[in-house]
DNA sequence: GTCTATAATTAGATAGAC
DNA sequence: GTCTATCTAATTATAGAC
């Protein structure tokens, strides 16, 4: 595997470094816990701040945890397309390949992302509708045109796309969203970048048979 | 936190449907939920009983979330054994198989166990323990056990199977865990019997290779 | 911008009637 | 066994000093 450069995950520096601090502290808590079981006074005290200043940042508990998700996914973004900039021009298998890839060391560098989503998508619900609709669908329509292209040429098992993508988001984070069972039960690290790689290696070896 | 220290608990049918319906109301809740954003409240509203009965019927909201936990877990062994006994003996490869499709139907008809191990196992606590040495980690033995002797005869492909073991309880029940989303992203049912069985098929493609 | 103090609501658990 | 009434603690949000 190619040597990739570390990206920083940098959440784009708002000018405002309390806000900042309340922010990641959000992501946190959220994901770990959930909407209701986060508590804003942990929240504000992760972020070293008393409580009652979490809304003047922000107007309520639940714009605070619209912004987090909003970050989050900002950071996901901007990940992919650092990656795909490096690719540069190649064979869609190679390109997807590494989009896989790429999707994979993130949701085990930021397994608050797919907490947050488990988390919000077993039931309906306004912050269910934020997430998807604004969030998720793009994902979702883009890897689905991916892995239909793909079936057509034979580059990936012919299975409905829709299944495709639900066997990715689940067999790629699963092992680092439960990170501290992982550790329990299997003894590796999940955070270790030897774990990652093997893990990525795994999904790919059986995605695209190689 | 005072260790609860009860022994024998029974959840299979306790002839006591008040119990039932309390135990199937916090299944839901506490896995729909959380913990601590599951209100003992609402759990009583849903199993049609006033607030205060959960505490004559269970001493507490954490023994009634383990009395929950042991019904789900009681009622997967009970669906494996079902399958195997039926199988009866025949090539391991085929066995394994089996086993693969029951896990996949089994969380597609029950979300609520892998909700609530998602749920539980992002941090260390007093529930992931509990969740982890009593019920997970004899499945995780005699899964990666099983995708151990598979490997060796090349029946799956040559990956640890740590690894495969979280390939297997992401790419399988995620699906189902976040039904409402995969209902609005793709339109399909994850309820319906062609939706389980396309997902098994897929599943058992990609490990097995048919 | 950040704090202390506090209001209004809701949580889990208990007491006691029936 | 199941209820009503209630206690105590913890929740989010607001008011106002600095």
């Amino acid at each position: 595997m190619a040597k990739t450069k570390t990206r920083e995950r940098v959440p784009r520096s708002s000018a405002d470094p309390t806000r900042d601090r309340i922010l990641a502290a959000a992501v946190d808590l959220f994901s770990e816990r959930s909407f209701d079981a986060a508590a804003t006074r942990e929240i504000a005290a992760r972020a070293g701040v008393t409580q009652p200043l979490l809304n003047y940042h922000y107007r309520s508990k639940d714009e605070l945890w619209r912004a987090a998700v909003d970050s989050l996914f900002d950071l996901l973004e901007r990940s992919m397309n650092d990656r795909v900039a490096e690719i540069g021009d190649g064979d869609e298998l190679t390109a997807a390949k590494q989009r896989v890839r790429e999707f994979i060391t993130f949701s085990a560098r930021n397994p608050q992302l797919h907490r947050l989503i488990t988390q919000e998508c077993k039931a309906d619900s306004d912050r269910m509708d934020y997430l998807v609709e604004r969030h998720v669908r793009p994902l979702y329509d883009r890897t689905v045109a991916l892995f239909e292209r793909l079936a057509r040429d034979g580059a990936v098992p012919p299975v409905a796309p829709s299944h495709l993508y639900y066997i990715l988001t689940g067999a790629g984070p699963t092992m680092f969203v439960l990170a501290p069972e992982c550790r329990r039960l299997s003894g590796l690290d999940p955070e270790s970048s030897e774990v990652i790689d093997a893990h990525a290696d795994a999904v790919c070896l059986l995605l695209f048979g190689r």
